[in-house]
DNA sequence: TAAGACACGTGAGGC
DNA sequence: TGCCTCACGTGTCTT
């Protein structure tokens, strides 16, 4: 048996006609291909014999072809090398992995970019406490990001530093951002002790001191505030 | 006049041959290649034939090679797709130049997130006046950052203040880090009026104001109302 | 042996 | 027509 046949349009006429000098592009090979659907060796699709065309011509036309393919796979090559020299740790690693890992690099860059030009950019319109864990920073486990938006006042930011102290926290680092009477405040915090740093403690106290300032507010008075709030948004 | 030649490998019995039901890897081309150093057809360099091999067999192992290899370029091509998605204006861009631009980005980014990271973070050892250009300030061209580090001294940074409000400038923005007695100081700032700004003027209203505390310290203490200074600092 | 990754030469299709 | 990009099936090397 026989799974597949030579006789149909491999016959040795058919050489014969091909090399009278004149080839079509894929007389070069015998003509059989595999059919993946039908899971058998076929017949490639006869080619136009091109009566004009020299096979000089022809083999010339391959060779650049051939080549100009080469040096479009060496371009898309250097760049792969590029991103694994520039992608930490993806030395050694096939492309397909490569890429995904360039992709989940970009996206992690995209995001931290966004986060610190949130971090510290520009104080917010509205009040806002945010305790949250800070993987990165070196050395010490167990660091806190503080960063709290809040009214400019007199006084807020020692009484601010006194609660942190109080709670026998370091602070590794501390940003602040003014806008008009606007103000944010980034906090880097770690325990003086080995113990755990409590989050919800930290945010209470915070949270404590700038009531505390903003019931002081009220007995002020409103138009003084008015055209405080009134000048944070006159810039961008 | 004929630049190759059928003759030599690609026989009728050589057809023959392969065709008794044991194939090689190879034996289903015909065996010419196109040798694109010497610019001619040639014979493939002949397979060794493997007895024992079915020629069902062969044809499944082609078929799943030929699969696999359609799963690996649809994997890495998802990739691209996924990079072209998330490179602005890189929709509808050739693989190379994708990979060019996303390096390009991906080394922007670095150098962005190096810079924030430098901006802010920790104040330096030395002291330093920094002035530079800032490019992507939106709205407002003509933009400066300036950047500074120096010991934390009461009152410094009014006088700071002082001297950028004596030169018309606008604060945009302002942040500070502190970390024990050394505080790092960026401002972005325009002019008032739309006159264009003079890094050199900011740059020694910046430093006078500096080496006045430099001398200051000399002569007193420090110990001076430091909560009375300290309360009348943040506002730009 | 089998499966995976890569480079290659080629055909198709877009300007 | 020529040049360019892409997908394809294949040969080869590595695990």
């Amino acid at each position: 048996m026989e799974p597949f046949s030579w006789s149909s349009g491999v016959s040795n006429s058919d050489f014969e006609i091909r090399n009278d000098g004149y080839l079509g592009n894929s007389s070069i090979r015998c003509g059989l291909v595999l059919d993946s659907l039908k899971g058998e060796l076929v017949e490639a699709p006869a080619k136009l014999e091109r009566k004009g065309v020299s096979a000089e011509r022809t083999i010339e036309a391959l060779k650049n072809h051939s080549e100009a393919e080469k040096r479009r796979r060496a371009r898309i090559n250097s760049h792969f090398d590029t991103l694994r020299n520039l992608t930490p740790g993806a030395k050694k690693m096939d492309k397909a992995s490569l890429l995904a890992e360039v992709i989940s690099h970009l996206k992690d860059l995209k995001r931290k970019t966004a986060e610190t030009s949130e971090d510290c950019a520009i104080p917010k319109d509205f009040d806002e406490v945010k305790v949250e864990p800070e993987d990165e920073m070196e050395g010490r486990p167990y660091s806190i990001r503080v960063s709290l938006s809040c009214d400019y006042k007199p006084g807020l930011l020692s009484d601010l530093r006194q609660a942190l102290d109080a709670l026998q926290l370091i602070i590794m680092r501390a940003e602040i951002a003014t806008l008009g009477c606007r103000m944010k405040n980034v906090f880097v915090i770690t325990a003086c002790n080995e113990d755990k740093v409590h989050a919800r403690s930290i945010y209470q106290a915070l949270r404590s001191v700038l009531d505390k300032f903003a019931v002081s507010e009220q007995f002020i008075g409103a138009t003084l505030s008015n055209k405080k709030r009134r000048a944070s948004v006159f810039i961008p």
